[in-house]
DNA sequence: TTGAAAGCGTTACCAG
DNA sequence: CTGGTAACGCTTTCAA
């Protein structure tokens, strides 16, 4: 069995209380008895059992993480971002994964896992307005990601002027027949957004919206036909699959807008296999700037945002929240840039 | 506040220990006491408290799951796969980097989180038999990789074999000048293959200290001169430079063997700037069969194993360790192959 | 089948 | 500066 403060404050001949005040440092304790209780800490080589502490001071230092597929090397820069500078703060992550079952945003949201988190960072996928309000009571939350909503705070990349600075750096190279992949796949009409609780369809992600909305905006204003190509899911398989038809069945556009750099792998793919020449004969562009974009093969231009300054001000205003739930909820915007690389070169 | 147990049953009219029965649902309640109960529960939107149901069971329902770089794609699969599985068995999972900090796998191999989980899958580093020993009363603790050890239980692959399979198939394909790309970066003097005993240093990853043993094992039966690049850090950036720099002092060898997909997606980026056609120039292989090595150009030749029965496993081996630590220390071995694409083709 | 009470390991309050 | 004691919310003996 292991070692309690009962167990230590007896063999250092004190009491508990004073074990707990040598452990948390805060109180003066002489120093005389201070190195007797270290001593017993170290001889019975005591572990502070968490539950315990938790239970105790209603914390228990760990914070949710809830990313949509963590399978995405995305979510795995955002994990190792959330890991190393939540452990700067003494806070550990648990990690969840939301996109297999809709309704799992919601429960997290609400229960947030029953008091086994101080606070919750979420990049929601189904998640909007109302199914935030509706939540109830809620606790220290975090939005990542781009919800039109102002009640929980939120750090987020302006989805929008960043698909359309793409769309018109395409537009800018000379290139006119400009397809998106990675859009909705519903057609755009219900202005009503997916509703969590399986009432009604998704319409898909917020991002992907958001980001259709931006290219869709350029185009118009260069008085460019969109080509909008849907998947269902953003992975490079998809994106091979649905970009391989439509090669197959459709003139080669002069570039391809993907909505992540993981769907711009599969499109890159998807042309080496058509035999078509990227950039000469079909620029692909891509979103995110995730380390793999670099040594795509060309090199991907991409959207980029400071990763570390997002997932920084995230912690920040999780903690803000923590420390304080009546503050007002903030929203972090993070700027962005266009990255070129070798992908959009003007043919 | 929240509601609590006993605000539940004060509500329902009975006692707590109904409700503990209501929500637990092992013992029999009456049909009718059991609806007041869920009403109640229902009314108050009662959620658990786990850090007090975790010290009074003495287990808090949480595995964590410790990686030595979050970063990589590799770590996403497994990340993925681990909070898919353990959710199906109702576990939460928390997650750990430890490639920052040498000694944090040590840390957690002998404190488990403080009792805030119940177990741990640990991909160590620098662990080695000896460290794994000294670790004394040991967590419920499954270890992914391949050390060598029997202390604890492990699911791992056969990275000698694995590694001689792939340079067996490289030489098959009538490549003469192998450079294997991912070597431990030793100080060159030991004898050919650095093998390491027990306390000494750590001179690279196990894996790479495996890889490179197969690697030379094969080369050494065809009579052939090995070509070891050392990488300090498995990164496609890391690869992209060096894997660069080796070219242009060296003459361009007939093939790379990259220790992971990520080194070969660095590699083959580097023999693209340089100029050098893959397959027709050099050929390239790869090790782990990550999502994205289908999608490189060219696709890529790479060592898979199953993926999903290698978590699958490391969960049934804690599942077993945690159920009972007498239990003796078991371990899974998962086969491999070889998974042949264009990015080996013969010239 | 249900109720009362004890206790898991910590920390906070209040004495001394 | 330090010791006793209570309390966090839950589950689990034991009794009824």
């Amino acid at each position: 069995m292991r070692a309690t403060v009962k167990d230590v404050a007896k063999l250092a001949g004190v009491s508990p209380k004073t074990v707990s005040n040598v452990i948390n440092g805060i109180v003066f304790v002489r120093p005389e008895t201070r190195a007797r209780v270290e001593k017993a800490l170290d001889e019975l080589d005591y572990v502070p059992n968490l539950s315990a502490r938790g239970l105790r001071n209603g914390r228990s230092g760990m914070i949710g993480l809830a990313l949509p597929d963590l399978l995405r090397p995305y979510s795995a820069e955002i994990t190792h971002l959330v890991v190393e500078l939540a452990h700067d703060r003494g806070w550990g992550v648990q990690i969840e994964q939301t996109a297999a079952e809709p309704e799992r945003e919601f429960q997290l949201l609400s229960k947030a896992r029953a008091n086994l988190v101080d606070g919750l960072i979420l990049n929601p996928v189904n998640l909007d307005d109302s199914a935030v309000m509706s939540a109830g009571p809620l606790p220290a939350v975090v939005l990542i990601g781009d919800v039109d909503q102002d009640v929980v705070s939120q750090v987020a990349i302006d989805n929008i002027s960043a698909a359309r600075d793409m769309a018109q750096h395409l537009i800018d190279q000379g290139f006119r027949r400009i397809a998106a992949v990675g859009t909705p796949e519903v057609p755009r009409g219900a202005s009503g957004t997916g509703r969590v609780g399986g009432k009604t369809d998704s319409v898909g992600t917020a991002a992907s919206r958001l980001r259709a909305i931006g290219y869709s905006e350029a185009l118009a204003a260069a008085d460019l036909e969109p080509i909008e190509i849907a998947l269902d899911r953003w992975s490079p398989e998809g994106a091979a699959t649905v970009v391989g038809r439509f090669l197959e069945e459709n003139e080669t556009p002069d570039a391809f807008f993907c909505f992540t750099d993981t769907i711009a792998t599969g499109t890159l793919s998807a042309l080496w296999t058509a035999g078509i020449a990227v950039p000469a004969e079909c620029a692909v562009a891509g979103f995110d700037n995730i380390l793999e974009s670099r040594f795509t093969l060309p090199p991907l231009t991409t959207v980029d945002f400071d990763r570390r300054a997002f997932v920084s001000g995230a912690l920040d205003l999780l903690a803000e929240r923590m420390a304080n739930k009546d503050t007002e909820p903030r929203r972090i915007v993070i700027p962005h840039r266009i990255v070129t690389r070798a992908s959009t070169a003007r043919p």
